[in-house]
DNA sequence: ATGGATTAGTTGTACGGATGAACTTATGCC
DNA sequence: GGCATAAGTTCATCCGTACAACTAATCCAT
């Protein structure tokens, strides 16, 4: 049986979470904190019922009270409620073809640490590579100081991850097949050890972010198509704010999606493919491809609209089989959005069978850059908003900083 | 705010739904009927609770209990309990491109009535179609003799259908465009006008059906990509026994993926075409096609082979972009199998990137001949195990039931 | 037959959690 | 200072599930 029996607890934990998430959800919208009432009308649970939710989420750390605004209107003012800063911890990491790194964020969404390394890792040894994000990891944890509480880990990866072993299975853009990053990782990092990450794709993750952005509360939860342009292109689908991974978390793969005389997508639209069809060299990174289109170089200009129509016809597959009109430009193609959105769009307006009753639409990414490690702090930290009862502190224990899990704490 | 706040009423019904669905999952899956007790051990909840659960169901007319079986162990006997025959009923009618029809299920998963009409509508007028289809839903219902309640009516259309409005945007192999479909019906019937049809895409429904012809309690529920070969070839995806619909329930449109040389998977593996790749004329019908096969005329299988590289192509895609890779060969396909299975395994297991660590299978349908109009009453039908306490029968006012409390003048 | 073993289902009490109404607290406004 | 207003708390009540003890109905061994 998947769906499982509701009791007295289930009630409880269900509405803590929704108090939880309907606190925190006014951050990221940059609204103003909630009260007890707030969330009691949002909600529709009885005010009673929200104060004792909301007692024990601030009694458990998971919430914590503001000082009382100087009230505008009559009436008892209200106290507003927010994440405690720096309480609960994930760690978001990533290793992509040219940099590593680590995020870590709070409850709040606040970014507490951030360490990068940028490097070319084609072809790199992933036994020199995930010590040296091992150090990240352990530098960023020695700068928090033990403060907060860590929820977890999550690692973004440029290719196919097995989730439930740890290990990637193929990664072609680092050359990287059947790596057991997980337990590499684990005994470079302490950290990671008592941790395990959680990995996942990374445009799987830079989609989680992108979701966590585009919320509004209020509005229902979006839902879009995301296509990472890395080195490599990879895409992620959102459904009502959800992650839809698949069986195994591989969905989204539209690298190989043949465009047209034999050529996958990412021989057409991957960076390197561009660079080279602009008249320039891979080396030259980036920023000389949006130079060369800035300053309307035709060969440069071209090239983009002939990516931007590959892309555009891929996603229209996409969009033909998972029905979400909306598209969300990321990574490299967010930069290269002003000469690609229009080519897009038309390619998803001549080959979306559903376009004339449900335009398709080409956004720009809205979240931070490099999303995937936020994406993967958020990973964690999900966790805690669908389940707050496993995360609450019981204050007879210790006001500062005890260990949820039974792990070995990685400083005692 | 999409989740909403969790009272003690949902409790109950989250449990009744939990309970009514363990009772019944049982069905399709031609396992012996469930007592109490094996609902109290199948769903964790207490036996007490359970029996409590149980009862008000059998009150509301949602479950029955049968004879005691003759016991095989020592012990009180069990007292088996199934859905009772015929009282809660959903109309389940299809509109295709050689066929129309109607089929009448009970919540036991029981064909009650059955009504088909072959004839071409290929490029047929809506106004002279429709009020046939209404005619048969009245047989129906007359046959039924206003036995069963009626719990809604659905139907299955080979093309886009806008759920919201009724209308069918565009079916291109019935030339059908911008058609009120349901406004047309309430006027052909009155039992459609007093349950206005949910309109959906005849693969979806076809999945649908077969979802649950693939339901095994105790495994996790099925995940699957269905291809419905008619004259126009539709797909599906089942994701944990549920439908995959997207945003509007326009997911799945398959038949214009271009598969090589500029040509849709239609236009390649489409009836009308594999009967004229292999030296048939589209009149000839598809037994034709099966028998030339059968006797290994070359042309014929040859023809085949090249559909089925097509269709596996095209299935690549899908699987790439939402990693399922189990595939569910419907409808016309589904009497081809012999002949397609092959290539399209071959064609998945070339194309997907995945395939090394997720082996695709290839399998044929399962469900009864004609799944759309199955699928569309289990549409209906779903809405009840979902919802169990909408569809109970107050006690009070069963004509047989003596009223519990002193009547306060019922009716007049 | 009779009593024990075994399993199904019921009864009654306890407990946890949400609710609504009344109440207290804290402000602005006249 | 009194009134209006709004936030948050207290308390009695209701509802649904759990647990344990109980009754019911069978097989089986003696």
């Amino acid at each position: 049986m998947r769906p499982t029996a509701a009791r007295q607890a289930s009630l409880r934990e269900h509405n803590l979470g929704l108090v939880l998430r309907t606190v925190l959800e006014v951050r990221a919208a940059h609204q103003p904190p909630r009260s007890r009432a707030d969330v009691a009308a949002a909600t529709g649970l009885a005010k009673a019922t929200v104060s004792a939710l909301v007692d024990q989420l601030v009694a458990g750390g998971l919430l914590a009270e503001l000082a009382p605004a100087t009230p505008q209107r009559a009436g008892r003012p209200a106290v507003p409620l927010t994440a405690p800063t720096g309480t609960l911890a994930a760690i978001g990491a990533e290793v992509n073809v040219d940099y590593l790194g680590v995020r870590v964020l709070d409850l709040a969404g606040t970014v507490l640490d951030e360490r990068l390394a940028h490097r070319d890792l084609r072809g790199s040894a992933p036994d020199e590579v995930l010590p040296l994000l091992g150090e990240l990891v352990e530098q960023a944890v020695a700068a928090l100081g033990g403060g907060p509480r860590l929820v977890g880990t999550a690692l973004a990866l440029p290719g196919l991850v097995d989730r439930s072993t740890g290990i990637l299975r193929y990664a072609p853009n680092l050359g990287w097949r059947d790596v057991d990053v997980a337990g590499m990782l684990a005994d470079a990092s302490p950290t990671l050890a008592a941790y395990p990450p959680l990995l996942a794709n990374e445009a799987d993750l830079a989609a989680r972010a992108e979701a966590d952005a585009r919320e509004v509360p209020g509005t229902g939860r979006p839902s879009f198509v995301y296509v990472s342009g890395e080195i490599g292109v990879g895409a992620a689908l959102v459904l009502d704010g959800e992650l839809f991974g698949g069986r195994h978390g591989w969905a989204g793969e539209v690298g190989h999606i043949v465009v047209g005389e034999g050529r996958t997508l990412e021989q057409v639209a991957g960076q390197d493919a561009m660079l080279r069809a602009a008249g320039l060299s891979a080396d030259d990174g980036l920023d000389s491809l949006v130079a060369a289109a800035e300053r309307g170089d035709a060969v440069a200009t071209r090239a983009l609209a002939t990516a931007g129509g590959a892309l555009g016809l891929a996603l229209a597959n996409v969009v033909n089989v998972v029905d979400v009109p909306d598209v969300v430009l990321g990574g490299t193609y967010a930069r290269l959005a002003p000469w690609l959105r229009d080519p897009v769009l038309a390619a998803l307006r001549r080959h979306v069978l559903a376009a004339p009753w449900a335009q398709p639409r080409v956004d720009v990414a809205l979240a931070a850059p490099l999303p995937a490690m936020t994406g993967a702090a958020l990973a964690q930290l999900g966790r805690v908003l669908a389940h707050p009862v496993d995360w609450l502190v019981d204050p007879a224990d210790q006001p500062d900083a005890p260990t949820p899990t039974p792990a070995t704490a990685p400083s005692a």
